[in-house]
DNA sequence: GTACAACAATTGTATATACAAAGGTATGTA
DNA sequence: TACATACCTTTGTATATACAATTGTTGTAC
């Protein structure tokens, strides 16, 4: 991750710096460490369900489509990560009988991606894990702390 | 990335709400959507150079000894990222001609890695472009408001 | 109707992370 | 000295990202 184009010492000497310079280093570095953090926590809240973080976020998507069938380029529209990792993904959710995968009958280009029952119940039981880690995640802020944080992030990323 | 957890519609629906458990998803992705944002950035401003964040940063490591000799170990502290990866950067900055290894004499077990003057030459090039990247990736915020940010940010990492 | 372009998904390669296992080397102790 | 243990690094495997090339299908222009 980008943390390590800086290294920890050199997080704290700019720390005690206050040039614009090196204020926009250490904020670069404490979004990085933040998020890596945040990644950690919810992929040890997935751990046991044998489960990956992309995975998981495959598998909320195909619930949202309650049914209706979900090709490869909806789910990636959804997603941050490239299509060509998204086949291999869904290869690896339907090894786990978390969803299946059918040609597209009006489309043959097209392949349609299904939740099955038993990827619905995983989701049941892992949601309000996740839900709980996030929670603790943020309760260091209160909730006007949160807001804050959240108005200076969307600033950042219009 | 975590951003995939949830994807982006669900984003906007939370947006709109006030409940706690939802600002803290939100505050999750935000954060993770930021750094990825991030990452890209500074990836697309050493990808001419043929280089990666990770290599980048050993060799920022590297160069911060001064000439001294450097064992992996040295290198993984400052670093996030695993020490069964360090090995592997290590072998492709070699075949870049950026840094040398050699068997420590003293203690047959290390490995000292040493950054060439081919290394040292490419970091003063990069160096100021990261730097410019950084400071354009932040200019959003005033520097109130990034002192803001860092606060909480490290509150959060707490 | 054939050729070509556009589309949808897959596959290949390079890089990185995470975890586990294995290798060689040094050290402490009996 | 011999042996067990700890140390430092390397290697292997699974997963993921990014980019490029390929396969198979559909649509369109001629």
């Amino acid at each position: 991750m980008y943390i390590q184009l800086l290294y920890m010492k050199e997080l704290e000497d700019i720390l005690k710096t206050t040039s614009e310079i090196s204020l926009a280093k250490k904020t670069v570095i404490n979004i990085s460490l933040t998020s890596v953090d945040f990644r950690d926590s919810i992929s040890n809240v997935l751990k046991p369900f044998d489960i990956s973080i992309e995975q998981f976020n495959v598998l909320r998507i195909l619930r949202g489509q309650n049914g209706n069938p979900t090709n490869l380029q909806d789910i990636q529209d959804r997603m941050v990560s490239k299509m060509s990792n998204t086949t291999r993904l869904v290869d690896k959710l339907i090894l786990k009988g978390f969803v299946e995968r059918f040609v597209c009958e009006h489309n043959r280009r097209k392949v349609e991606i299904f939740i099955t029952k038993k990827g619905l119940k995983a989701l049941e039981t892992i949601d309000p894990l996740v839900l709980s880690a996030e929670t603790k995640l943020t309760e260091a802020l209160s909730k006007d702390e949160l807001i804050t944080l959240n108005i200076l992030l969307s600033k950042l990323r219009d």
